[in-house]
DNA sequence: TTCAAAGTGTAACATTTGTTACACCTGAGA
DNA sequence: TCTCAGGTGTAACAAATGTTACACTTTGAA
């Protein structure tokens, strides 16, 4: 079996080849042409729509960090699990086809049958609605920081373990500050300035941090 | 029964007066006094706490909008639900009991048992994460938007229903300021502006959408 | 090696927001 | 009615960040 992103596995176990595949699961497979609107904003969200195969573009927050905005959804993924079981069961965003796609539509009701026969499908469907939400609540987190100082010495402190431990990034400034959501040289102009306060030192990609206790200072 | 906040209710179902109480649960119920240290940031978190009276202080993101710093939380409510089936299943702050105070503990076997036997167990917890993610989601859209009129726009176009209708806000400016997290004066110069703009209007605490397109343009 | 493209450091200036301060208004009680 | 506390409008200034521009460095491929 085809294995992309492991965080979604477990919805691509979820396959027609799969001898697993429950054969009493009433779904429905909808193709789509590119550029055909699938979804609209306030559409009902009453099914567990997975992507199959294709991408479609939304503006939903993504596990990658970006915000709002244009997005791009690559299958095999969900589209909104979060909001089959909201009170308020509505797509946030329009979802358009950017080629030629599948969408597996699973009812509700199915849903929550598949789940209370299948315990390994309803954790697995529990573990990443609630690994969202841990990325939801991280990212809030760092957003939530209003210098930039204290955006990097947040960052900074996840990723050491250690004081004095050296560890290198592989994002780029440009990517860093797209992340951070700030101009790229207003972040080079900070991290220069921490570098400067002996808080930090750099070298090419690799990041030590000197001084944790004046990092936490800044976070506020 | 008493029903305190109604997107609660189904964990204070729980309970061991109730009549449905499944006997053969198996759960702890553990007492804590004023100031006792409940969980430490990094304790594993293996199963369901609920806080079922008295009152603690956590630094989590909460309903209300606040923003890490010190948060109170009060009975019934789950704590820290979300990192019950994460992978990183460790909590993200301290726990401190501010009273006497009363945690039901499930192990997540037993909410694992408890959600396949009863569906309507399940489904009120997906409900829960579920508003729980499009709760976050919504806070990260707003605070994702950078200006502050930006912000003001992306509020009011979600309170107001048509152009032209006039809503009564129950917050005051204090208030508005602290869930966009901008200072008070900054939000005021902003209103005033947007007002001058002709692009909304304010009377007291009634504020009316006079040109919606405006208003979208300032989202970015 | 050479060269172009991407990445980085940094400066000058513009813009936005925060800070502080104060005057005014408004409404609930004494 | 008076009074006072909370809420609002606004101004002057400070601080942080964005914008634009450009020179330098690193990298990777020809």
């Amino acid at each position: 079996m085809k294995r992309i992103d492991p965080e979604w596995n477990h919805f691509h176990n979820i396959n027609e080849d799969d001898n697993d595949f429950p054969t009493d699961l009433k779904y429905t497979i909808r193709l789509y042409k590119k550029n055909e609107l699938i979804y609209r904003q306030g559409d009902l969200c009453d099914a567990l729509n997975i992507l199959m195969s294709g991408s479609v573009k939304t503006e939903m927050i993504t596990e990658s960090g970006n915000l709002m905005g244009i997005e791009i959804i690559k299958a095999p993924r969900p589209l909104a699990p979060a909001f089959l079981f909201s009170d308020n069961n509505r797509f946030p965003v329009d979802v358009t086809s950017l080629e030629e796609v599948e969408i597996l539509r699973i009812p509700k009701d199915e849903v929550i049958r598949l789940m209370t026969s299948r315990p390994d499908f309803m954790q697995q469907f529990l573990t990443h609605n609630a690994n969202r939400t841990q990325f939801l609540t991280n990212r809030l987190q760092l957003l939530s920081i209003k210098t930039i100082k204290g955006k990097i010495a947040h960052f900074l402190l996840e990723q050491a373990n250690e004081e004095g431990k050296t560890f290198t990034l592989n994002r780029n400034q440009t990517e860093l500050a797209d992340f951070f959501g700030v101009a790229r040289p207003s972040l080079a102009r900070s991290l220069s300035e921490m570098v400067q306060e002996g808080l930090i030192s750099i070298k090419n990609k690799e990041y030590t941090v000197l001084n944790a206790k004046g990092l936490r200072e800044l976070l506020v």
